[in-house]
DNA sequence: ATTCTAAATGAGAAAGTTTCACATTTGCAA
DNA sequence: TTGCAAATGTGAAACTTTCTCATTTAGAAT
């Protein structure tokens, strides 16, 4: 784990493994800024919100982590492990799943290109009524 | 377009007018609340920002407008008019390109009912650098 | 036309998110 | 161990967006 942060020319400090540990433990894999500080001031770190700001901030341009920004308002960073995916938002619990398709990936490409442009990212979010919160309407 | 107000069961006040008119007459179709705000003084309107974001709350719920978050950290908007669209950004230079794709569509709706989503809206943006801009590299 | 009233506005304060500046601390190589 | 560049913590600041509330305005009822 000190590795994965040589491995991309960071430091071994506390901090930034504290955070990385956080965010591999984490029970959802997509969390804010604020609530990974809260989190590591409850589990007793002394760490400044600044740090976890410049920290996941550093982490995303080393590809260790991925920002989104749905339409919460806030960022929302997430361990780039594994392999590329988009999105599913619940707007009513917040929930979020995964998922891959590789038809939509081809077409995006062929967009991008298709336009004259060179494609460097992309963000996919459906959001819609999860089926637990679709269960509690009347 | 007192009209369109009226049917939006929005009251036909100067602000509103102004605003509509401003980004029915927008060079770009994307504009942030600040722009706006800017172009409107600029207008000689006197008008407040908190009314601006009001305005365009307001009209995103009567959906008149579509808000956007790309990635600059701040929101833009856009007149509904027309049909769906999903959008490319330029990196570098921030120009907007929209694009309908209807397998991606397809897709999404099928992925939502796959996973027990009721979608009740997405959003797709291709990132990447544009014609022009990819040009000017060397 | 005038008057009345609820709704809308403008101004500035406030809230929330993210970044900055800088004195102090820390990782790591010598 | 020592030294130094890099990283951190703190609090201030920047930025976007919302809130509050006194004042104004649109439009319905005279």
């Amino acid at each position: 784990m000190q590795a994965d942060l040589k491995r991309a020319g960071l430091k071994a400090t506390l901090p930034r493994l504290r955070i990385l540990e956080m965010l591999e433990g984490s029970p959802d894999r997509h969390v804010g800024a604020e609530d990974l500080y809260r989190a590591l001031l409850a589990a007793g770190e002394s760490i400044g919100l600044a740090t976890v700001y410049r920290v996941l901030t550093q982490f995303e341009q080393a590809g260790l982590v991925i920002r989104h920004n749905f339409d919460s308002g806030s960022a929302v960073f997430e361990l780039a492990a594994g392999e590329h995916h988009d999105h599913l938002v619940c707007v009513r619990c917040g929930r979020v799943t995964e998922f891959v398709d590789e038809t939509i990936e081809q077409r995006q490409r062929k967009i991008a290109a298709r336009n004259g442009f060179t494609m460097t990212d992309h963000s996919l979010i459906i959001y819609g009524v999860c089926s637990d919160c679709g269960r509690e309407l009347d």
